[in-house]
DNA sequence: ACCTGAACACCGTTCAAGT
DNA sequence: ACCTGAACACCGTTCAAGT
């Protein structure tokens, strides 16, 4: 006696006039919202609307809405380009590992956010850090410092990203310029018996775009791995 | 002829079953359900509830959500005490900065994220600012570097109580060093021909609690914030 | 196994109406 | 001027029911 096979499992003739749900497909939709509209347009319902669903039938596949953020992040994180490991001179490969992890996540709206909210561990996470820790070792970094370096570094570029996206999202550049020069005249303004630090560097403190900034950041936060590595700073 | 005073301006005798609604005690209310429960459970709602009205009945006092936030944050700054500058030694009272405005912040569950979700820019913020210029300048460091390194201070510390404080949100202690040591077995278990380093570190990579940590990041950032004011990296 | 509609328990904000 | 109720346009997630 032959069981027939229940009724989900018999090949249907009819062409789906959807594709079928997946993983893939929910965090390609995701993925497309966020690139388009920045992540809090990225909410379940609006997927569902995407794929011609309800927002009840990404459970299936994606288990919350956090998750699907970290599948998102992960997805970002595998375009990063890996900088090569350096014997002679880890200073420059690890300026660069910033550089190109700020670049990948420039690119696609505030998903920086992602990480700041919580820890992605995620195969192209793991892989990023796998690089930077390869990078600091290889010129000789001590391992605990390597370790914790791994934490600054990832937190300075992500916030860096995320501050950088938030500006690039309330208007367009003309209007960021113009909230830069606001921001000048304010503290310039400020009482200088109370104020008169912030009020004598309002240049200083507005000057820069995004980028002299990173770099700034990321040349102190080298010089001083390289400083405690060598032992200027006692380890505690 | 007597104009007599609108009904809303005439005193009257029946004593009000409520306070009156008023900024301060919109904070005031804000501030109870914050350290109770969170940044989260701050919600219009949840303070109007608090203060026995509808959430409609805020707006006459704060233009919305995000404002109340940041009021919320200033009113944690001025509880930060400010490090006196120091001619002779700038990196302790620098170091000192850091180390108190992680313990304010910290006190208050997770508020630092306002601070990265938006540049709060009241009062006390302003004050906390001012301090740690003063600082930076008696000690000598060059205006550009003082001003965009309050930037970098800023970003690390928020970054750094944020973290700590979504830890200690998911469950105690137990709870967390439970959730250490399943990412220590974690990383161990990571293939080693992909990931030889991360595996090698797993050690490494989990020890230290959140202070050692923390103390890690400002000495580097103070030792790097030293070579670049003295000219070792140059500036760009 | 996978998908669905409907519901539950929330949000921030607006707006006309009341005093 | 200040406060209110009701509504608008959303959320994430669950759950019983369908195929």
């Amino acid at each position: 006696m032959v069981i027939p096979a229940p009724p989900w499992q018999r090949p249907t003739r009819k062409r789906p006039v959807k594709p079928p749900l997946s993983r893939d497909a929910i965090v390609d939709a995701a993925m497309g919202i966020l690139d388009g509209e920045g992540l809090d347009a990225v909410t379940m319902r609006r997927i569902a609307e995407e794929l011609n669903t309800g927002p009840a039938s990404l459970y299936a596949h994606v288990s919350n809405k956090d998750e699907l953020h970290e599948l998102m992040y992960d997805r970002v994180c595998g375009e990063m380009e890996l900088p090569a490991p350096d014997g002679t001179n880890w200073r420059e490969p690890a300026k660069q590992w910033m550089r190109n992890l700020h670049a990948t996540l420039a690119r696609h709206r505030d998903v920086a956010r992602v990480s700041i909210a919580a820890i992605p561990m995620g195969p192209n996470v793991l892989r990023s850090g796998e690089s930077l820790l390869a990078i600091l070792r290889a010129g000789g970094v001590p391992d605990q410092a390597a370790s914790w370096a791994m934490d600054l570094f990832l937190n300075y570029v992500t916030t860096a990203v995320y501050e950088g996206s938030l500006m690039a999202d309330r208007g367009g550049w003309e209007h960021f310029q113009e909230r830069i020069s606001e921001l000048n005249a304010y503290f310039r303004s400020l009482p200088p018996a109370e104020f008169p630090n912030t009020a004598a560097l309002a240049d200083t403190l507005t000057a820069g775009d995004g980028d002299a900034r990173f770099e700034f950041g990321i040349e102190v936060i080298v010089a001083g791995l390289a400083a405690y590595a060598a032992g200027v700073v006692p380890p505690r």
